[in-house]
DNA sequence: CATGAATGAGGATTCATTCAT
DNA sequence: AATGAATGAATCCTCATTCAT
């Protein structure tokens, strides 16, 4: 019925098939850390499905093949994204340690590790402009996370048997304390430094805010008198 | 695809203005609240003109007659947020108060002000994911922020010359430490929310948090020994 | 970001505006005409969008301006279709005429329109392969449909008080019964034509047909012994 | 886009053969049958590859193994659906019946076909908006229907040499006849049903209804004057 | 100052089908 | 005899923006 000019080129649609693994695992793994990337640089409105399946191996249908759908693909993204991090929280072994000594080993690797992960924690703050209604989706979402809170927990509660944690502060308002300040320092670097013109990913500066966020812990760990 | 004929569009109807004000000062107020909300709650890429418009009492046409555009009208809601932030701050007249008590307050209404601000925390992220790039075309943005920098150096020297507050914690350390949980339980409110199943939005959690900031800070400016 | 080859030539793309008529009314109709054709030649989910498109004087783009999706288009080709042939009959004043006569003339109008508009015949068809279900989303499906049968009512009412029709025979029945053969001797048509190797629209066979028809109707409603 | 994480199509897991039966016949047999549900269902180019798969034992590959395409199967379906009616109509043995006895039961029988096999009227529907091209490429169509057509010439012959029957009918209208009303009541049992508030499913509505048929092909057949 | 009508360019998704073993 | 993996080509739809008065 049209055979007209179909078949001239249409330069826009020619993301052919740049590898054929016939590995379902490794293609959909190439997919989800080429989405990763996306998603983390332009949000899930923003991320494009055609960038995507540019920065991977294979082909845009491969998305859908494997995925579904973007959103589907995105709730992937970010399920990864959270056992990753899960996974990397319980190689710590910190139960043996001394109870000051295991706090300021957590404060260190939380900073270290939102430090280390800039597209983790742009994530995360993607999903929280969606409410997080998309991590409310993801099954045992509670369960992968708890491990982070239960560690926590443990050291103040063994600092406070020992008496050199005061007993008067929640665990998850020491986790909180800590993860705010390890996360905005990398999800606001931008603003931040374009207002005070900084550069909070600098070494000297990051050396100087990890100190300082051990300082600030362990002094309100401390018992007695507040102000 | 539509599932209802009901929801059929009627262009003519529906794109009309609902109030000719001949008021463009109103007009174009009114359209910047529209947007904020609207970006703030969508994103940059996730808001839709349409939408704006549809939070207005005019057309479509309006915002590109008046903004020209979308990137321009959100720029124009950024840069009022930050006004608007800097016009709090300035309110505080903290310069004459005793330093221990000047931090308490500028604390505590930095709290505040982000709690009682969600969608200026939110549009706040939202332009960290732009890596700021569109703060850094606002005019005098540094100009605007300046002061907030200042006022805390105030209080600071002030108080390290009068001997209560150390002198090895720069005043920009101390404004990040601040900023970042006062943000952070706003702008992370959902996964965290989400994740370990509390709600930090709840009055008695809010009390709670504001003391421990202000304990915390108040114990870093502490002088003495670190730990 | 990726200024590369954009702007080259989308060949398929090209189905530009025809004509700024910058008359909705006329722009509605144009399309509501071409989609009329182009679902009743293939269905619902046979019918194309772009092929409607290809059918007006503008563009793609208005139909979903106009009417918001093709379902949306669907269903409004569905109602005018149905107000259409409301209109036609009730074009017929049959109220006044002779029982008899008018029922003649009742059938051979039935009989008419259905021959005369098979892109009806074919729409209505498919609406049945869609269970109805887009038929019951339309408002006043009833009211706009209920005045055919009260016009048989009439006639066979009257027919009945004057004793020249008899009266076990309800009016709807009657209507299914003139309907079915109107119907499907357009809708099979082209199975009917194949299997039996007949042609049902040549003249000399419509012409027998509804004579038949009218035969029919008019010996069934014949007081008297039935067989 | 796909609303729910836990839809996630797992491809490999999802189209796999649920049933190995090495059995070509039967997987044959079973990919027909699926296909007939799903082509009825909705339609030609409504009806989905994946569905058929899905509703069968086996593959969605197995359909191209077996079948060759879309298109092949549904000539397939039709074709098979073609020779069960024709097979069913075979076992009326009506030749031997007094010629007004032998015609009741041919209505009747025609009837209770029709009002049993709503899945075959609509696979004749959705092949007549087809315009019966796929019917017309199935070999021998033509043979395998004439027996029908002989049925009723056989029965009004002998019921005119006996002067039962007027002899200025052709058999092929009284065919359509009959047919019109059995298929239009199941074809158009949606619109119909929708537009006049009826059920014309029920038993009450099927029994009258099939009276009312034999009544009027019985009144139009009889000798004598007509109106 | 204001606007109703219109749209090009993209963007997500679906579908029948083929590849390679 | 059978199959798991993969895909080109549409196909529907959306979005910011401009035209013309």
């Amino acid at each position: 019925m049209n055979g007209d000019i179909q078949a001239a080129i249409k330069p826009g649609a020619r993301q052919g098939p740049k590898l054929r693994t016939n590995n379902p695992e490794r293609t959909k793994l190439d997919i989800l850390n080429a989405a990763r990337d996306e998603f983390a640089e332009h949000g899930l409105s923003g991320g494009r499905v055609d960038s995507i399946a540019e920065r991977t191996q294979t082909s845009k249908r491969m998305i859908y093949y494997y995925f579904g759908g973007k959103l589907a693909l995105y709730r992937a993204v970010l399920e990864r994204s959270y056992s990753d991090i899960r996974e990397a929280e319980t190689d710590l072994k910190l139960e043996t340690h001394d109870p000051r000594d295991a706090m300021v080993r957590l404060i260190e690797s939380t900073f270290d590790y939102d430090d280390a992960h800039p597209n983790f924690v742009r994530l995360v703050s993607i999903e929280n402009i969606h409410r997080a209604k998309n991590l409310a989706k993801i099954p045992n979402i509670q369960e992968i996370s708890k491990r982070a809170l239960e560690t926590i927990e443990n050291i103040i509660v063994r600092g406070q048997s020992l008496g050199v944690f005061r007993d008067d502060v929640p665990p998850i308002d020491i986790h909180i304390m800590i993860s705010s300040f390890c996360f905005f320092r990398v999800s606001n670097r931008y603003t931040f430094g374009e207002i005070f013109a900084v550069d909070l990913s600098q070494q000297e500066c990051r050396e100087r805010h990890k100190k300082m966020l051990v300082d600030s812990i362990m002094r309100l760990l401390q018992p007695g008198a507040s102000r």
